[in-house]
DNA sequence: GTCTATATCTTGATAGAC
DNA sequence: GTCTATCAAGATATAGAC
């Protein structure tokens, strides 16, 4: 069930290697020679694991939307008002940040969203529509139990979360003093709790 | 005194095309060559105008950043409240959004800053200096004058308000229906006025 | 200022030995 | 699964004629 388990040992170390590529430079900033010289392995073997690029960045994609689901998962069950589930969500942006300032990988992506092939775009649409699916539930779920004003619905508030998270992470990589995507978020609910 | 008048009519129009490319494919994404065709000359003309692909990049932002700080004084001279100016702020990235979904060309550059030249990494991080200034004004003057409410210091709003609307961008290229960034400033405004 | 031509390197990708 | 070797294309960049 778990594409990373689903790989050899030697594809889900090159696709973990190709992951930290994309957070640090991008699809466009790095080629199977990086790769290879990370792992320690020739280009070649790397295709042997992935025929074309754009089958590994599926990979890479499909890994990291599968753990971020897990993550998301997880946030529900242990998390239970929006205050506090949003607080958790922010914290998984945070955690992504504090790791040498890596962007997320779909944040990544987005912004060279053009210069991708079908099948990664599709796989960095879904990815997005995962996460805007789990914040409009708990937008809409503190909305109706009054832990969050009722200002806006519900996916208008999930996608405004979204984009300041993933943009706290762009921005934050070019200014001297980023607020990081926690403290951003506390900032949020300030305005947003009811 | 303006980067692009300065610049010979040739050079102008490699500085135009090159822009676009940044915004729709960034930084990684085109060559001289994506260029000379667009322009319509060679890849050694492209050359003449620019030594190298660096000195380009320079002369893009700093043209961009020209003309972002030229409309962001006229914001403050015509718009006499913060929650009016920071519309009109907004209205800076939905206009650039609308044209084809393009990306603020220092959100995609530092997106790409990893990977970047000194040189055009130091003028993406002038930009978003320029824009956390202004914007902290603003936020101040609106605090102050009582059409903000005084939730935080007006640095964390004004970092907010940057990310929001970067990440707006960043987020809509990847989503069935974005927002934009004058919505969520909409949105944001509802919760910060007064 | 623009061109042709070229140099040099890197890219994604393949063939075939081990 | 990994390797060497190779390919064709594309990248940045330069030299020199017009």
């Amino acid at each position: 069930m778990n594409i990373r388990t689903e790989l050899s040992p030697s594809a889900q170390r090159i696709a973990e290697v190709a992951q930290n590529l994309v957070q640090e430079v991008g699809y466009n900033g790095f080629s199977f020679e990086h790769i290879a010289k990370e792992v320690g392995m020739r280009k070649a073997s790397v295709h042997h694991h992935f025929a074309s690029k754009a089958d590994l960045g599926v990979a890479v994609v499909k890994s990291y939307t599968h753990e971020f689901e897990d993550a998301l998962q997880n946030i529900l069950t242990s998390a239970k008002s929006a205050p506090q589930r949003l607080t958790a969500y922010a914290d998984l942006f945070e955690a992504t940040f504090a790791n040498q300032h890596h962007l997320c990988v779909c944040g990544m992506l987005s912004a060279e969203s053009n210069s991708l092939d079908a099948a990664v775009k599709q796989e960095v649409n879904h990815f997005f529509q995962l996460n805007m699916t789990c914040l409009t539930f708990v937008v809409q779920e503190g909305m109706d139990s009054g832990s969050l004003k009722k200002v806006n619905d519900a996916p208008a508030v999930a996608q405004t979360c979204l984009s300041m998270l993933e943009g706290s992470m762009l921005v934050g990589r070019c200014l001297s003093a980023p607020m990081g995507p926690r403290h951003m978020m506390d900032l949020f609910l300030g305005l947003l709790g009811s």
